[in-house]
DNA sequence: AAAAAAG
């Protein structure tokens, strides 16, 4: 199956053919030719299934004909969070960049005016978050009722967000002629309701079942102690030890947790960036950016980061907590091993998770294996040998300041080379009371750290290495990649 | 229990 014979216009067929993309993939396969034949369609489908590509294409297809009047859009897009109303309109940029096609972006948090000011000069698309959408119908600077097309995504998160009412609201001021493209991964009695009152007669389409994690996923928990401390210090651990490790978010349950394990990460000497909706709207924005290029191989986030977003290539999903619904534990870890990619999603588990992660558990299936004391014995040493566990343990629990072997550093010498500035200055740990005690972990060995995954953008230079590193809060063992290039301040 | 979105 190819593109061509979908029904696409030349143009966005020329349009996809740019991108390098030869084949739909099932969701646009199924969904394109109906959204053409000007159907309702009910997509039920897991973001990552290429779902954005199925409206997007068809609707650039559609909107070749015809022309936006001022302050009445022909077609609307709502999304449930800024990042993803961002991204549609980033496809629209690509596969749209042919044709003279003005797509409005309304979303919180960036000026009102300059998308007032769009609006009247006449908009083919408008994507948008429903709190700004609705503002501007209030404020009379935006009328539905030219509206041909309504665009509904990821409708089980706006149930979940509680902003059925207000999409409620918006349909009453959209024309009931218009054609209707209704997403959702799943489908709960309210879901089912709405789908009812908003499409007619729809055409269902559906990829693959919800509540399935990809199996090209390799899935672990690690136990914890409950102190978020260890967590942290378990974390970086982790973080070091990582098999493959090219970038990595790491989700919490709380904002204000977000915020403090960034922190916590970056004086550590980690390159890592921070997303949560109590952030301005720009940091946002330049934090995903940066993630998305790789300037920043780690992020930090909250479940806003969760679902949706198309973050190619990530290839380790930290929970630094356990989330308390089944469903966001898929969400979580769907943004790795994404179109038939590995990926490794690891979660970090206190006593109090147990019924959380048995809710996971039974939700997918599958049991998530524990990787307990043991996880490191499948770190590899780079040189191919193996110390035994015991000793690793050893390591740090003289006071901290156990002397690595020689033999072991040989090889990580390179991605040792950018080492956390912490390093240098090791009284830094003494005012961070997690850090004051030797570091040993709660639960088994000390890890090695192994770098053998670190790809080949390290320093080229081979370097010697240090004699004495390992004060405690001397977190020195970081491949080059994932550490920060600037310092922040000292104890800020 | 919390996050998200309008401030």
């Amino acid at each position: 199956m190819s593109f061509s014979n979908l029904g696409l216009s030349e143009k966005v067929l020329a349009a996809v053919a740019a991108t390098g993309y030869t084949n739909p993939t099932p969701i646009q396969e199924q969904a394109i030719p109906h959204v053409l034949a000007r159907k309702d369609v009910l997509g039920i489908a897991q973001t990552g299934t290429g779902k954005t590509a199925a409206f997007v294409l068809p609707m650039l297809t559609i909107l070749e004909k015809g022309r936006a009047r001022a302050r009445m859009p022909r077609t609307l897009i709502l999304e449930p969070t800024r990042e993803l109303a961002a991204q549609v309109k980033e496809n629209f940029d690509r596969y749209g960049a042919g044709q003279k096609l003005n797509v409005a972006l309304l979303i919180g948090g960036v000026s009102f005016g300059d998308q007032d000011a769009k609006l009247m000069r006449g908009v083919d698309v408008l994507i948008a978050t429903p709190g700004r959408l609705l503002d501007h119908t209030e404020r009379g600077g935006l009328l539905l009722t030219g509206v041909e097309l309504l665009v509904i995504d990821e409708a089980d998160r706006m149930l979940d967000m509680g902003f059925i009412p207000d999409i409620e609201r918006i349909c009453k001021l959209v024309p009931f002629t218009r054609q209707t493209l209704f997403f959702t991964a799943t489908m709960p009695p309210e879901i089912r309701r709405i789908t009812e009152a908003f499409l007619h007669n729809p055409q269902k389409v559906e990829v693959s079942r919800p509540a399935t994690t990809a199996v090209t996923v390799t899935q672990a928990q690690v136990p914890a102690g409950r102190e978020a401390h260890e967590k942290r210090e378990l974390l970086r651990r982790l973080l070091r030890e990582a098999k493959d490790l090219k970038n990595a978010i790491i989700f919490c349950n709380r904002k204000r947790e977000v915020a403090i394990v960034h922190k916590s990460l970056q004086k550590h000497g980690f390159s890592v960036g921070a997303l949560h909706g109590d952030m301005d709207q720009p940091a946002r924005m330049a934090a995903l950016d940066q993630f998305r290029k790789g300037e920043l191989p780690l992020l930090v986030a909250s479940d806003v980061a969760a679902r949706g977003l198309d973050i190619p290539e990530v290839s380790h999903v930290f929970n630094f907590d356990v989330p308390h619904h089944a469903d966001d534990y898929v969400h979580r870890i769907g943004r790795t091993g994404r179109a038939g990619r590995t990926g490794t999603a690891i979660s970090i588990v206190t006593p109090l998770d147990q019924k959380s992660m048995a809710a996971i558990e039974k939700l997918i299936g599958q049991s998530i294996p524990r990787a307990e004391g043991d996880y490191e014995v499948h770190a590899e040493v780079a040189d191919g040998t193996e110390r035994p566990r015991e000793q690793r343990g050893r390591e740090r629990s003289r006071g901290g300041r156990g002397k690595p072997q020689r033999g072991e550093r040989r090889g990580h010498d390179r991605e040792r080379s950018h080492e956390p500035r912490e390093a240098r200055q090791p009284s830094e740990a003494r005012h961070r009371p997690e850090e004051k005690r030797g570091s040993e972990p709660r639960h088994g060995a000390r890890p090695h750290a192994n770098a053998s995954h670190v790809p080949s953008i390290g320093r080229p230079e081979p370097r010697r290495q240090r004699e004495v590193d390992t004060e405690p809060g001397d977190h020195s063992h970081l491949p080059a990649f994932l550490l920060r290039p600037v310092r922040s301040p000292a104890g800020a």
